[in-house]
Parts: C-alpha cells; structure tokens; sequence
DNA sequence: GAATTTTTTGGGGATTTTCACAAAAAGGTT
DNA sequence: AACCTTTTTGTGAAAATCCCCAAAAAATTC
C-alpha cells in the first residue's frame, strides 16, 4: 500500500460518519474523543468492543478510573507530546483490551483522540500511518466544535461573572440567561475557589479545563478565571454528605494539578450549600474570607476550606476593629508578654500551643518538645503571672481569641 | 435638779464649743458626730479618753470596725429608733469603754448622736435628762450644717453627671470643677454602680449616704443616683490590688445593704481604672454594658462585675448582629436541636453545661443529675449527630459562642 | 404486644493525669 | 566564686479518667 492512499480525503457530514469510516479502513472499533475524553463519535459497524469503550459510550465520557490510569501508566502524556500512534497493552482491572491511539493536533495544541481496539486484529505500521492520515483528515472538523464551543465559554464567563458580583438580581432573569445557555441550573449549588501561587496562564487553563471536564465527582455548572484564583459553580443535588464530597474533590483537582502538570499548593476553599441564586454573590464572598482567614493562619486553619468550619476566626475582622476602637488590651496577656520580654522566656507561646492543644498537656509538652512536668510549671506560672484560671472556660476562650487576635493584628 | 433646769439654753458659735459645754455639765469626756459618724466636735477639757475615741478623734470619723461591732450588737440600730440614751458596756476588743449615746433629731430624722464617756463617774438619770436637752439644743446647729451640705452636694451631683455623659471635654475646666468643689482628684479613678431591684427612695438614699460615708475600704469621690442605680466614682490610688479592693468593696456595701437595711439584690459592678477624666464615660458605659450582659447571662456572670472579667461575653452585641447580617447558623447546633425535637432529648443542654464545665465529665455529670457514663454516652452522640470533634478548641469554642448566643437572642 | 433500638446505669480494670518532692541545670546578683 | 532564684527534668504514688462490657430501663417500630 503506497503512503500517498489516503482514503480520508473525502468529505463527510458527521463524525460519527468519520468514526464508521476509519472503522472500516482499518477494520477494528472506533471512539473519537475531544480533549478531555468526552465522548465525540464512534463507530458502529463493528460489535466487538471491550467493557472500557462501553462504559465510555454509555457515559458520553471516558470513566474517570480509566483516565487516572492511563495518566498513571504514561499513554496521555505521551499522547499530548507526539504526534505517532501510541499503542496500549490490555488492562484488564480497568476493562480495557489492546488498542491505539492517536491524538489529533492544530498547531501545537491537542484536541482530541482517536482509539482504535485491536480486538481480533493487530495494527501493522501501514495501520498506524492510516490513522495518522485520519487524526489529519478530522482536525478541522473537531476545530469548527471547538470555536463554537469557546464563544458558547465566553457567553457562560460573563453570566457568570454576572451572577457573582450579583449584577443579575431577578430570579426570572437568572433563569432565563440559565436556559438560553442551555443549563438545567441545580436546585443546589456550591461556589469552590481555587486560588494559585501565581496568575494562572492560559496553558494552566488548558489544564484545568481538562482536570474539570474530565472529573466525575461533581457537576461542573460554570467555572471562571481571575488573576490566580479559579471560581468553580458546582451543584451540589443529589448528595448525602455534601462538603465531604466538595473536599474530596478539592483535594482530587489540588493533587492532580500537582501531580500531572507540576502546579502546586492550591488552595482551595468552598461556599456552603445555597438554594438561591441570588444568593450567589455572599457563597463567592464567603470563600474569599475563608481564603484571607487562611492567609493568615496557615497552620491554623491548615485542614479548612469553608466559611462554616472556620469557626472563629470567622470573627476576627469584626474582633479586632472592636478592640482597635475601644482600645481594650488583655490584662493576663499583657502581664505575660512584660514577663516573657524581661526573663525572656515564652509564656505566651506556652500558653498558645497549650491551648491548641485543647488543654492536653501531654500534647502540648510534645509539641513544645519539653518535659510534661515543664509544661505544668510553666501553666502554674502562667496563671500566677497573668492570673488566669485554668478552669475557666470563659477566660480562656477569651484569651484563646486575644492570643489569635494579636497575630492577626501582627500581620 | 430640776428637771426644767437647762444649762443648754445659751448661745454658742461653734460645735465644739458646745461639746465642752456639755463635757464639763456631765463631767465626762465628749464627741458630737454627725449621722454618717463623722467627728463634728469634741471636748478637750477633759484629758480622760478611750482608744476608739482618740482613732476617731485622728481620722475624724468613728473606725469602721467600731461602727460594725455597734451595728452588731444593736446599740445603732436602737439609737437610730429611740431618742432616748443609750448605755453601750465597754468592748476592749475594739477599744471602747463604757460610755453612753444618744441621737439627734429633727423630725423623725436622725442628725447625729453625742457620746458621753463614762471613764470616771457612771452617768445618772439626771445626767441622761441633761444629755436629752443638750441633744435637743444642738439640732439646729446640725441642721444648718447639714442644709449648707445638701447644697453642697447639689452642686456635686450636677458635677458628677457632667462627667459621666461628657458634657465636660476639657481636662482645665474638669480640674477647675473639682477645685472649686474643693475636692482632689485622685491620679486614678474607677466608676461603680450598684443596680437595685427597685427605684431608690429618698429613704435608701439615706442609708445609702451613710454606708458610703462611713465606709473606710475606698475613697468615694462622688456618687449621684439615677432611677434604681448608684453611681460612685472612687479613687483608685495606692492600691495593690485594685480589683480585688473594689470587689470587696462591692461585696461589703451589699452586703451591708441587705444586713442592715434589708435591701437585697443590689447587683454591684466597676468599670476598669481609668486617668484620664474625659474618659469617665467610657467607664461609665462599661458598668452598664456589664449590667446589660448580667441580665441576660445572670448565672454565667454571677461572679463577674467588671468589664475585664466578662471575657467572651464582651462581644456579644455585635456578634449577635453578625450572625443576624449574614444570616449563618451553626450546623452542629442546628442537628442537635433537631435531634431533641425529635426524641425530645436534650443533647444541647448536655452540650452546653459540660462545655460550661470546662470539658470537666465528672463535674458536668454532677451538675445535670446524671451518671458520667451517661454523660459518656451522650457525648458520643452528641458528636456523631452534631459532627462536633472534642478535641478541636476552635469548634467547641464556637459552639459555645453560638450556644450563648442563641440564649442571647432569645431573650 | 413483640422485637428492636436507644438510653441509662453500673462495675472494674487499664491507662492517664495529677501532684508532691527532689535533684539538677540555668541564670542572675553580689 | 558563692549564693540565690528560677526553670527543667525525673520519679513514683495517688487520683482521675477512659473505655469496655453488660444489664436494665425506656422509647420506638413493626
């Protein structure tokens, strides 16, 4: 067979009428995806199949498990660097048998994939340049999707945008842009922020494009970019345990992007559960003060990522203008510091870790690496210098928030 | 003798003029007090004395402990209910010989009293019909003494509530106000104020005056009273432990109010030490912020009285209002109330004594009447229901903010 | 009304915590 | 250097807390 054959110079209407065709050229099954593994076309002249492509046809996309593998295991990246046929062994955990893929590129991007199954018969060489000349023959057609999906992007980015600076606040207007975009807006919603160490670059929004669209955890409704943070609308029906769900996918996109494209410490945070779409603008603004909060205590705040869980350090942009205004100081932590300042020693820190520590001395001495018999001087110290009771649980939350309230202030 | 004869019937143009007068009638060493047991004359004719007649003749006004122990043993409360002489026997262990008492009156209002030594000669009943008449000579006397103070202290009150509402902004004029109510301001001040159940009557005024007067633990600066409220300003100078002073204080004068008065549930409460007297405002609003949270949390702040010691519970306005803005509940809280509605339980009571008891299961078991196994087993559930994690400070701390503060809202 | 679940109470042993005491180390003063 | 105070660490016994099991009581479900 000559090189120069090319049986895909032909024009065709859909690509599920390409699929067909590549299928009998080279007489195995046939899926065309885009770039993140949603379903495009795939062929149907040919039965056999395996329980990978299934699921895939079923699901309109290909199973989360099977890309995490295939990710793992070094087909995509390798995919997204060449241009050849990359073959797959069968992997029978995943359903998947042998096959081949190719990835369809414009200029230096990839839009998507064709597989082939080599369910009876094995590719040859000529097999590989065929597909090559195919995953030619459809770029422009996957192209033309392509644009028409980036101005229907572009059309979601500015509702959404309008939705979070709560620029639309009649709910008919809200459902109407809803329908005109062609989303079932969920009874249920949450806004996730992902904020990045630095300004997110276009090829990073490839990424996250990829990492959204190809995630089954949670329904992706609308999703942003500003500077460095990622605002993500997600619908949270149908679920039992909501913000476990909404951390599991947070800790799944923060260590994919790590792991897969080398982007870390995200941070992510989430809203709570709202109803009302008007009230969207106060779920963005919740996670923008759980991120604030969380720049000021790292460590403190290490395992938040939503308003509800921060607790009290809810409070602190309205504590601390209170004592700013009344110019009320902590007695005991007063006494201490002058203590701490003149035999220089570390009361206050004592009591900060002892009171992180939920009053466990045993705890709190590990983590001050001392003696547990140290820690108790040191308390018995602290109460006489700053005459704090220990027993007194209104003392010490009191002293627990000017502790925080004092580094807040520091920073 | 006659009983009409009266060596009293002349003119004299001081107090203790007339004090020698009576001292070389009856033979017998002489003090003129008025009612709050300040020294207003004394004999000195006569070089016989007792210990607590040379204290009080030194610090002007009887010791405290002699008025307590003449309070004690009924000598004050009869002079104060009859007219007539009284015999007080000695009491060494307050320094006082035998001597008798009688009280001044005007009306059915008690002006003062004289005392009369017995140190050489017992006093007869001709003395005791000599003593009445000088008694009855002498009220006059008192009472110009006494109107030109009232007028005094008219002009006091009016200084006083000046202060308190900041109608004087201008450290000279403040000094020059003192100044010409010949009065030294002390370099450090602090406001008490004694809520009463009722409105103070003219009468309670009365008793309040004289507890105040011949109160020697604090120097009462000025005082003024305002519907069920007294207001004291005090001097806070040289004093170790001020806080401690002005609680003992408080607790003396309440507790004095009640013995002797029969007046009872004074709620006292103190202000910070304050310099600066344009900020007796402040102070001011903070004894009656502090008022305001001991009708709301009455058994929480049973032992607090001022605004340093109510701890978390300072911020309660304006967390209340926060939570009210944003509209936020706390989930834990909400299931718990849930689960009690329910199964009409009481988890969140539970909750809420053991967190009072400072994490403490065996006091908290106590104090609900139950077995700390039980207590055991609540918890549990309590943290299986509510997703509450014991050993998070920042979660309890918050539940127990919320906690309060739906109290708070509810009343 | 029987069966099941939830709640309360009790016992008792393992584990921890608490506390007093003492020795040693460290820091400061004269 | 000698002396004192403060701080750290160690030891061991008493006290408490924790945790498991089980039985009984109460409430709920079928």
């Amino acid at each position: 067979m000559n090189t120069r054959y090319d049986p895909f110079k032909t024009s065709f209407d859909s690509l599920d009428e390409f699929a067909d065709l590549i299928s009998q050229v080279l007489q195995c099954p046939v899926t065309i995806e885009d770039a993140n593994h949603r379903l495009l076309a795939y062929s149907t002249h040919d039965e056999r199949t395996d329980p990978a492509r299934v699921s895939t046809i079923i699901g309109r996309r290909v199973p989360e498990k099977v890309i995490n593998q295939l990710w793992k295991e070094g087909t995509i990246p390798a995919l997204l660097k060449t241009k050849e046929p990359i073959r797959v062994k069968n992997m029978d955990e995943i359903g998947l048998s042998h096959r081949v893929a190719i990835s369809i590129w414009k200029h230096d991007e990839v839009l998507g994939f064709i597989w082939a199954l080599e369910i009876d018969r094995t590719l040859t060489d000529e097999d590989f340049t065929l597909l090559k000349k195919a995953a030619d023959a459809v770029k422009n057609k996957l192209l033309q999707l392509q644009t028409r999906k980036n101005k229907k992007e572009e059309r979601f980015q500015e509702f959404f945008w309008k939705l979070l600076t709560g620029h639309l606040n009649n709910p008919a207007e809200i459902s109407e842009h809803f329908y005109s975009l062609q989303i079932t807006p969920p009874s249920s919603f949450a806004v996730l922020v992902f904020q990045f160490q630095e300004n997110i670059t276009s090829q990073d929004e490839q990424s996250i494009s990829y990492l959204l669209k190809t995630n089954q955890r949670l329904k992706i409704i609308l999703y942003t970019i500003d500077c460095n943070q990622l605002i993500v609308l997600v619908s949270t029906d149908n679920f039992d345990n909501v913000f476990w769900e909404l951390e599991q996918f947070s800790l799944l996109f923060t260590g994919k992007m790590a792991d897969r494209y080398g982007i870390y410490n995200l941070i992510p945070v989430y809203s709570g559960i709202y109803h009302d779409y008007q009230k969207i603008t106060n779920a963005y603004e919740e996670t923008l003060a759980v991120l604030s909060i969380k720049a000021k205590f790292p460590r403190e705040t290490k395992n938040i990522y939503n308003y509800h869980k921060l607790g009290i350090y809810q409070l602190f942009d309205l504590l601390l203008e209170k004592r700013k205004t009344e110019g009320y100081e902590n007695y005991s932590l007063r006494r201490l510091h002058q203590y701490d300042q003149k035999h220089n020693s570390n009361l206050v820190e004592t009591l900060e870790v002892f009171l992180n520590c939920d009053n466990n001395i045993n705890d709190a001495a590990k983590a001050l690496n001392v003696h547990a018999n140290t820690l108790n001087y040191r308390l018995k110290r602290i109460s006489e210098i700053g005459e704090v009771n220990f027993k007194d649980p209104n003392q010490k939350m009191m002293l627990f928030l000017d502790l925080k309230l004092e580094k807040y202030k520091g920073i």
